[in-house]
RNA sequence: GGGGCCGUUGUCUAGCUUGGCAGGAUGCCAGCCUCGGGCGCUGGAGGUCGCCGGUUCAAAUCCGGCCGGCCCCA
């Protein structure tokens, strides 16, 4: 009856951060690792939560009047290196191919590290009139990206499950409005789905997506502290409609080079999901993503076993009409103690036990995974109970892990303070700043935090009306906006 | 970028210092038991000790290289 065997998340969430992450990945049955270094296989729970953020996705991008489309993972290396920019900040963690069986190629073929160039140059076939446009493309595929150093499952591995989309725009402003269109759907997904609050702004110009005119972003904390990159949504201006030559003859009779965003989010938001809600027990999901929203436990002896398997059954197909998704585990070879446990660690949002005594009292037990609270409720509100428990659950993950940033973040208004915060609390530091990128190379160098985020101005959390913008917190010179600085996976 | 730790059956591990029969737990299979928080009993199957090479009469153990995983620091 022990309960602290090797079958259950034996590392504690607040103390022992990295390993207890690990276990929950591996235990809860999300991915395993694969042979090559830096790889992962994703198991059919973790590809079914996948499946509920692309599905969830995917039907907002097309509502926005995107289409999904599909491209070969090998780029040519004259293609790659096109946009000069782009290809240095790419080109050491290329794959290559070099050979077919035994012969040589002519030319090298990288694996898709992301496909700009590769989607560009066949998107200046497409487009010649401003009739064209705008065209919204988006794929689902996955880009590969040599991790030589720290890989972690979800967070940072060699290949990676994605979208990146890719718009092409007859103005600056149309290509404007969509970068920031796609960082609304973004957050809306990760907060409303995944429950997770973020910080929404610019990038840094170093951290910039090497090719873009500028980056904005969507950033998160940890529950230890560091912050975590949910998705990016560029704005490349002209930068590769000039080498790739995607130009239009506008109604003015005259030739233009095209505006062009591309932005994308990965798996990484299931690694946020875990390392956000998860607990000592494991892995904790928001209803709105989870595969099995409730798992129904049916409790009996052998000579009851089929009057409450069936009325397991009937309870299962009643929500199920009623578009909730539910897994009955009636499997005789476990005891029902093992099945708490084992749904627990693999996150279901809302547990429904029933046994006989239930029956003759025409009640039901739920037991929510995030506080673990037991209620018995009258079996007649079944499904209005059920409704109104995940919604709860839904808004109070979100509610806590809001609370939880918002704790997270520090403003400081000296450099040493700056440094021991970095140190001791970790989180959002923020901070004011000149603009210059030697500062910020500087305090990452000596502290490893380094600029997540340059909040929209309307989107600092602790901007406050009668606030005075300090001098720059490194070097004391004149400031031009307040920046999140934090380290980060 | 710098430093450290680890790899033994499906999983977790003992054994390694001092070379000499690979042991346990869990899981798995069969049978019994029966289930309100990882239940109990009996029997059984399961191993190229990560890979390659070296030293040796003999290597899980010592040495080298490689592959893979993890942690810490910047």
């Amino acid at each position: 009856m022990s309960s602290d065997k090797e079958a259950g998340i034996t590392a504690k969430k607040s103390s022992d951060f990295s390993e207890w992450y690990t276990q929950v990945v591996l235990k809860a049955g999300l991915a395993d690792y694969a042979p090559a270094k830096g790889f992962i296989v994703l198991r059919p729970y973790g590809y079914s939560i996948w499946e509920s953020i692309r599905d969830t996705l995917d039907s907002k991008f097309k509502a926005t009047g995107h289409q999904n489309a599909f491209l070969p993972v090998l780029i040519p290396e004259s293609l790659l290196a096109k946009e000069e920019e782009h290809f240095a900040g790419f080109t050491p963690e290329v794959f290559w191919v070099t050979k077919a069986g035994e012969r040589d190629l002519s030319e090298k073929l990288a694996l898709r590290p992301t496909s700009e160039t590769l989607a560009y140059s066949i998107f200046s076939k497409w487009i010649t009139s401003y009739r064209d446009l705008p065209l919204k493309i988006n794929f689902w595929n996955t880009a590969l990206r040599a991790e030589i150093k720290a890989t972690k499952p979800f967070i940072r591995t060699s290949e990676f499950l994605w979208q990146e989309g890719h718009t092409v725009h007859a103005t600056e402003d149309e290509a404007e409005r969509e970068v920031m269109l796609i960082l609304e759907i973004y957050q809306r997904l990760i907060e409303d789905y995944l429950g997770i609050p973020t910080i929404t702004g610019f990038k840094s110009d170093k951290e910039k997506f090497v090719g873009a005119k500028y980056t904005t972003t969507l950033e998160a904390i940890m529950a230890d502290g560091k912050a975590l990159q949910m998705g990016t949504s560029h704005h490349l201006g002209q930068n590769f409609s000039k080498p790739f030559e995607i130009k239009y003859l506008g109604k003015d009779t005259q030739e233009h080079f095209a505006w062009q965003t591309s932005w994308g989010v990965s798996w990484r938001l299931i690694g946020a999901v875990i390392m956000v809600h998860g607990d000592d027990k494991g892995l904790v999901l928001p209803p709105m993503i989870a595969p099995v929203q409730v798992v129904i436990v049916p409790i009996f002896r052998e000579k009851d076993a089929p009057v409450v398997k069936q009325r397991a059954a009937s309870i299962g197909s009643e929500l199920r009409s009623n578009g909730i998704r539910v897994h009955i585990d009636d499997r005789d070879e476990y005891t029902s103690g093992w099945k708490f446990n084992e749904w627990e660690m693999k996150g279901v949002p809302l547990r429904i036990n029933i046994g006989s005594r239930d029956i003759e009292k025409n009640q039901i037990e739920f037991v929510r995974r995030d506080t673990k609270e037991k209620s018995l409720e009258t079996a007649s509100k079944l499904v209005e109970t059920t409704r109104a428990l995940l919604d709860k659950i839904q808004i109070s993950l979100l509610k806590n892990a809001r609370q939880f940033l918002q704790e997270s973040i520090t403003t400081v208004t000296d450099y040493e303070s700056f440094k021991s915060v970095v140190e001791r609390k970790g989180g959002f530091i923020r901070a004011a700043w000149c603009g210059r990128q030697e500062c910020e190379e500087e305090i990452k160098e000596q502290t490893g935090a380094d600029i997540r985020v340059i909040p929209f101005a309307n989107n600092d959390h602790e901007h406050r009306k009668e606030e005075a913008l300090l001098p720059c917190i490194y070097c004391g010179s004149k400031s031009k906006t307040y920046a999140y600085f934090a380290r980060a996976y």
